[in-house]
DNA sequence: AAGTGCGATCGACGTATTTTCGGATAATTG
DNA sequence: CAATTATCCGAAAATACGTCGATCGCACTT
């Protein structure tokens, strides 16, 4: 948990507002990478190992609850028998019904977080980093249909993760597509004239909503494909802005 | 999880999901816009003025407490409360505190709608058409924030906006953008080759990002500038597109 | 101007669900 | 194998949602 940004500012200048001057190192790729992934790993710090079975117990049937049912109707005696524990026994782990929402995307975050460091390993440039980035992100909402319902219909844009632990990965999300912008910048892939946050926000929010079209209509049908293509059609139009004016083609990296 | 889809006898073929064939005429527009204006229109119906005074002050406070505590964290006896009323006599206007948290956008999103309508009066083309929707989506929501904290953060994405009326309303959001890049295609603003679907998906999902992340953390200070410059770089890119590769510099549209 | 009927309001009550508490049971330690 | 700590559970308190019958007051009649 190195130099956290927030927890003391209030929010305000929490996460995903990273000054626009901060330099992009190559070896801080893979700092970035071990930070993010170890973030969501909020080890079960239970003594026996039956507890910690206990835990992972609540965490899944908490998903499966959460996801079918929607948080505000779920109740917590049913992910409490799911788990096969007593209502009471839950609370062991968790203050409240809020408290468990938050903690169970951590999960999943975690391993996207880790496959996405295997599957990013050989490549370099910020074309191929983000082209994996967000079309796995959209993969992985496919695949873990449950987790994403909870995440992105539920969770993500709730106005108290900014109170919980989940919102420092949320916002490791987006710092992660920041980075690479920034260094599609310095490889001089895209033009340095737009501001990082607002490409970020463009590629951010484009998947995303492809993903939530996804969960709520099933539309597109190919989630996977649809991520991919929203993601390379929105890096070629990247690539070519400000080239039309009849600008010089390349631009090696400023600053 | 076909829990939701057994809804979607009707859901599927709602907003976002138009065919891809469906003819963009000219007389339509009117028709869509009076359409979108009328629907969040749940007039009150009651007799007595008092009781129209009533209602009023439910969703006024119903706004004012929810965007403060959040849906789920929000008592219904606050809102009673903060509205001078009973308790018990809140739910003669609404059967849920679920019932009433969906219905309380609808108040401002028709305003919004109207306003449009208005001030899109002169416009033609859809450019500028597109234009000054996304902008004044995000001017809406900077001057609205309590109304664009509930809408944007807590009920938009969520699962069950799709049993409740509101949902017809949040379709008709993004059936106006499909409409106007339909529009565009005909015009040849610009290219026909990409699912309008996608399109639209990325113009709607780039401006929300902007909008939550400025709900969120207030980031970038102007909202309104941000989400006009959004959109007019989304747009311009969008006229770029397919046109890099030697194709001919002019296509004027046929306004 | 008093009477009448219905719409609007309220206080008290019933129900559902979350959360707490004290003690029982199981694991670990020395 | 006792002592200690970790984990678990049943019962009850606390909280919030939602209902019901009685009362109030507005508007319209006569």
């Amino acid at each position: 948990m190195p130099t956290q940004l927030g927890q003391t500012q209030l929010g305000q200048t929490v996460a995903p507002v990273i000054p626009d001057t901060e330099r992009t190192d190559l070896s801080d790729w893979d700092r970035l990478l071990d930070t993010i992934v170890h973030r969501p790993r909020r080890v079960s710090e239970r003594k026996q190992d039956r507890s910690k079975r206990t835990h992972q117990q609540i965490l899944n049937a908490a998903l499966r609850v959460f996801s079918r049912d929607g948080i505000s109707r779920s109740r917590i005696a049913d992910i409490a028998a799911e788990a096969g524990i007593s209502t009471s026994n839950l609370y062991e782990y968790y203050k409240s019904k809020e408290d468990l929402a938050y903690d169970v995307p951590n999960m999943h975050l975690g391993s996207f977080f880790e496959e996405f460091r295997l599957a990013v390993a050989d490549k370099t440039g910020a074309r191929e980093r983000l082209l994996l980035y967000l079309s796995m992100s959209a993969d992985y909402a496919r695949e873990h249909a449950e987790w994403a319902r909870l995440l992105y219909l539920e969770i993500w844009p709730s106005v108290f993760v900014s109170e919980s632990e989940l919102r420092h990965s949320m916002d490791d999300f987006t710092r992660v597509v920041m980075f690479l912008v920034r260094q599609g910048v310095e490889e001089g892939v895209w033009s340095a004239g737009q501001s990082a946050y607002e490409t970020a926000a463009m590629l951010v929010g484009s998947v995303n909503q492809v993903i939530i079209t996804w969960l709520l209509y099933r539309r597109p049908r190919n989630l996977t494909k649809a991520g991919t293509e929203m993601t390379e059609r929105l890096l070629t139009m990247l690539e070519n802005e400000g080239r039309d004016k009849a600008a010089p083609r390349k631009r090696k990296a400023a600053r």
